[in-house]
DNA sequence: CTCTGAATAT
DNA sequence: TATATTCAGA
């Protein structure tokens, strides 16, 4: 008796334990199909994966996310879908429901045709897999473990309502270190007054992000700077503690450019950190890392939160350079809106451009320097003069005469 | 109507 | 807390 009791209690213990097993080999197997073309353009693709919940089916015949970790909840949606201002997102959302089978048309955007997408699923609710399995697109995924994301997942967590009987079900998207990281390289890359979510959803081109998804991040992003923002005017003016806390918009003046440093001049590169000498490390007192963004789940990562290079003074922030003017020559007041004020007057941090940038910034300083009765362009200060012409002369170069010619070759040779 | 941003819900 | 959903306004 007690021997039949256990060995059930042990059966039952095994295939439970043995369903998300089942349910990532399905998944790999299927997504064997794919690893090709996964691999062929490893920077442009992306994994998804998704925490798929029970029965709901994932279906998408469409090559998903093109590369980054979200994670989808799957929530079954009253929907009352009145007008679909989620048109777009019908193309994201996973619809579960077999009877209208609402599937992944293909993306009308450049979106669709990201290949190599991803989708990890894993199956919170422990119930029924084999719907997943039978539907789950070859780019589904299943399971997920921590380190699948890495690498340009998008991971999807799901958790099924049992409140709603509804059959749609929305995923929770798991704004892995990754996919914030495209985010932010998005939102840099966006000029300012182009920080909105259609836009970075363009340009992070995942499948399977909805205008939401990126709407709803964008908030807590914004929310994240001002509150930085505002700890930052406490850290300097502790006197309007006050209103520097309610102060959502700091109105201030910023910086035009990073002080130019020729050769020391450093621009936020993803992925190439330990710049020890950012300028802004003097110019902005290092903050709290109470700031404490980190994605904690992956703790591996140094990268702050928001995917911001990690230079002590910004932590926790999506920018490399400080939203204020503070210890440099400013630009002027400039429109409260968030990142548009920190970008507006930052067009050499494109991110694209940022390898352009340094020469922007040579040939500017080159004008300056060979027109020298025009004002100085915004952002630049004349140095010392002694500096200059010790510099100058430590270059053999003679320091006197200003070319007339407008393209001002300093080359010595 | 669509999109955005903020508020609110989960 | 993090993300989704709703809502009002542009």
């Amino acid at each position: 008796m007690k021997l039949e009791q256990a060995f059930n209690a042990g059966v039952g213990l095994v295939s439970e334990s043995l369903k998300p097993v089942k349910e990532s080999l399905v998944s790999i197997l299927q997504l064997g199909q794919d690893n090709g073309e996964v691999g062929k353009d490893e920077s442009d693709t992306e994994h998804v994966s998704v925490h798929e919940p029970s029965t709901p089916q994932l279906k998408c015949g469409t090559p998903f996310m093109d590369g980054n970790c979200l994670q989808e909840k799957a929530n079954f949606s009253t929907q009352k879908q009145s007008r679909d201002q989620y048109a777009e997102s019908k193309s994201v959302e996973t619809t579960f429901d077999d009877s209208t089978a609402e599937t992944l048309p293909g993306e009308k955007s450049d979106l669709q045709s990201v290949e190599g997408g991803l989708i990890k699923v894993k199956d919170n609710s422990g119930d029924n897999n084999s719907k997943i399995e039978s539907s789950m697109s070859p780019l589904v995924q299943a399971k997920n473990d921590s380190h699948d994301c890495a690498d340009n997942t998008v991971r999807f967590s799901g958790t099924q309502n049992s409140t709603r009987k509804t059959n749609k079900k929305k995923l929770k998207i798991d704004w892995t270190p990754d996919l914030h990281k495209k985010f932010v390289q998005a939102v840099e890359q966006l000029g300012a007054g182009q920080v909105i979510p259609s836009r970075i959803l363009e340009l992070m081109k995942v499948e399977g992000l909805t205008r939401h998804n990126v709407a709803s991040h964008l908030q807590k992003y914004r929310m994240n700077r001002r509150h930085i923002l505002s700890k930052e005017d406490e850290r300097r003016c502790p006197q309007n503690k006050d209103a520097a806390l309610k102060n959502y918009y700091p109105n201030r003046p910023i910086m035009a450019f990073p002080p130019y440093h020729s050769h020391h001049i450093s621009y936020p590169v993803w992925g190439l950190q330990g710049n020890h000498q950012h300028p802004m490390q003097y110019w902005s007192p290092p903050l709290q890392p109470a700031e404490n963004w980190q994605w904690k789940p992956y703790p591996a990562l140094h990268a702050d939160a928001w995917g911001c290079p990690v230079v002590p003074a910004f932590q926790g922030m999506g920018f490399p350079f400080p939203q204020d003017g503070s210890g440099y020559h400013t630009a002027g007041a400039v429109d409260n809106a968030s990142e548009q004020s920190s970008f507006r007057l930052h067009p050499i941090l494109n991110f694209k451009t940022v390898m352009q940038a340094e020469e922007v910034v040579d040939r500017v300083v080159k004008e300056a320097i060979s027109k020298p009765w025009l004002p100085l362009p915004l952002g630049l200060k004349s140095p010392p003069t002694d500096g200059v012409l010790a510099e100058l002369s430590r270059q053999g170069i003679i320091p006197c005469i200003p070319h007339q010619h407008g393209d001002l070759e300093l080359d010595p040779h």
